[in-house]
RNA sequence: GUCCCCAUCGUCUAGAGGCCUAGGACCUCGCCCUUUCAAGGCGGCAACACGGGUUCGAAUCCCGUUGGGGACGCCA
């Protein structure tokens, strides 16, 4: 069996992480079958979807390596397909126009709900002849739902499932406007494009029972489904904007790489033994429904945090040093981009966004000399520290420019004058990078280079401030 | 309110009746390494929600309770 798969948004607004995992594992489990994974935007809200949205979609979907099969298809395109759909059913007597106002439901759904019976529509119309449509009222198209009986799913995650019928009501397929709803929809397009799996949030199962009536109404067999749990936040709800960052493109805004994102969305309700470091290619090859879990999974920054720290360290540098170079401030010349080439192995093991990398990687890409901040100073000020940078001075000034021979330098001038080591290397790292904090003081002399290393001394003997 | 789903360390998970005195990872704590901070190495803390069954044996199967989540639109 062929597999094809599709991931279907709809456009109104930005790509949510949980979107972004049922790609993922849409787009997984169609490469593992070596199938089909199709893009479908649902548009059909007019009102709702947005040009920008639908960028949002692409953008997120491109960041992330997540490529799809064939041409986009939008699904408002589509429509008069979906129609024609809807009025072949009403012919065939099994969808009905319905004319019940807005006033009317609201109604019908109180008085349900008074009685403890669920919030639905009543069937009013369902046996009605449109003869007695009352004048001025635009019909919509209602599908006859059998109110006996149950219907039952075979879930590929969620297992059996069985709805009594008594909990549907009949769903509208065609707007009061003639355009056609979602549960519509997606039906005769998930038929049309040949779906064979359909694996979606779990928010839709209750949405799966309707389908089936509709696709049992149409004469098609409905595709396999594979509802998956939804992603929660720190507080056990659905991932909401109230939990901060939503969306795949504000992580990428922080500074976080595709292929960490990639691996944390993909151990969301997934896994593999014990495996967690999982690159793409082998997450093809493992990627499976059958682990799947069904309980939901809360999103944590600190994992993101470890994963992508994991794989700035794995990504070889000098191309880590290009997908940094949005993050700088600076456009960088020849010379700044060979010091940060030789920067960043030992800076790539402090950080965990690129974000942080930029910031770290800032004082070898500036020109002496520096500004200070104050904490600075005060190091740089006392007279002790002064006296013993005019010391190491000539000694750097005439050493040979390895990290060997000036950690030999250094060793022997804090033997010499008795000084602990780490009090100078301290020192150092204040006079040369402004920071407290930097990669082994040798390694920062050899990145920055002698002419430079010097200069920088010495701005710090007669210091500027900042 | 009605229906549906779920339940292993704080978090993500392994676990398909004996391999479980429950394993891994993140977080956290301690130690080692060390010129700072990391990284790395070693170690500690920490869970089968509860109650009944079934079985020689249950984290695993069944029932109930509790707790959580989701769905109930002319949105998708």
């Amino acid at each position: 069996m062929h597999v094809v798969t599709r991931f279907a948004p709809s456009p109104t607004g930005a790509l949510h992480l949980g979107s972004a995992r049922t790609a993922l594992f849409n787009w997984l489990f169609a490469r593992h079958h070596h199938g089909t994974f199709l893009l479908r935007i649902e548009d059909t809200d007019r009102e709702r979807s947005t040009e920008t949205s639908v960028q949002a979609v692409f953008d997120g979907l491109k960041w992330l390596n997540l490529t799809w099969d064939q041409e986009v298809v939008f699904q408002f395109s589509r429509a008069a397909m979906h129609v024609t759909a809807a009025h072949q059913l009403v012919e065939k007597g099994k969808a009905y126009y319905c004319y019940a106002t807005p006033e009317e439901l609201d109604q019908m759904r109180a008085e349900a709900k008074a009685k403890g019976l669920p919030p639905r529509y009543n069937g009013l119309w369902r046996n009605r002849s449109p003869n007695e449509a009352p004048s001025g009222v635009r019909p919509v198209v209602r599908l006859k739902m059998p109110q006996q009986g149950a219907t039952h799913v075979d879930d590929l995650v969620q297992g059996p499932v069985t709805v009594s019928n008594a909990q549907l009501d009949d769903m509208v397929l065609l707007r009061s406007d003639g355009t056609p709803t979602y549960m519509l929809s997606v039906v005769v397009d998930d038929h049309a494009m040949g779906i064979t799996h359909v694996i979606r949030g779990d928010d839709h199962l209750t949405n799966t029972f309707r389908q089936l009536q509709l696709y049992e109404a149409l004469g098609w067999t409905p595709p396999q489904f594979a509802h998956i749990p939804l992603i929660h936040g720190a507080d056990g709800a659905k991932l909401s904007k109230r939990h901060g960052a939503v969306s795949v493109d504000s992580y990428r805004t922080l500074g976080y790489l595709p292929e960490a994102m990639c691996n944390c969305l993909l151990r969301l309700g997934w896994g593999h033994g014990d495996d967690e470091i999982i690159a793409r290619e082998q997450a093809i090859a493992w990627f499976d429904i059958a682990h799947v879990g069904k309980a939901p999974a809360r999103f944590e920054l600190a994992r993101l945090d470890h994963l992508n720290a994991h794989y700035m360290r794995a990504i070889p540098d000098a191309e880590l040093a290009e997908r940094l170079k949005p993050f700088l401030a600076i456009s960088l010349n020849e010379k700044q981009h060979q010091r940060l080439l030789k920067s960043l192995p030992s800076l790539k093991q402090r950080t965990k966004t690129l974000i942080d990398l930029a910031k770290m990687a800032t004082p070898y890409l500036t020109e002496a000399p520096l500004c200070y901040t104050t904490e600075a100073l005060e190091v740089l000020y006392s007279p002790g520290n002064r006296a013993i940078i005019d010391g190491i001075f000539p000694l750097l000034a005439a050493s040979t420019w390895t990290a060997v021979a000036l950690e030999t330098t250094l060793r022997e001038f804090t033997e010499a004058k008795s000084i602990g080591f780490g009090k100078v290397a301290q020192l150092l790292r204040w006079a040369l990078t402004g920071c407290k904090v930097s990669p082994g003081i040798f390694e920062v002399l050899e990145a920055l280079g002698q002419s430079e290393s010097l200069a920088r001394l010495q701005s710090a003997c007669d210091p500027k401030g900042g």
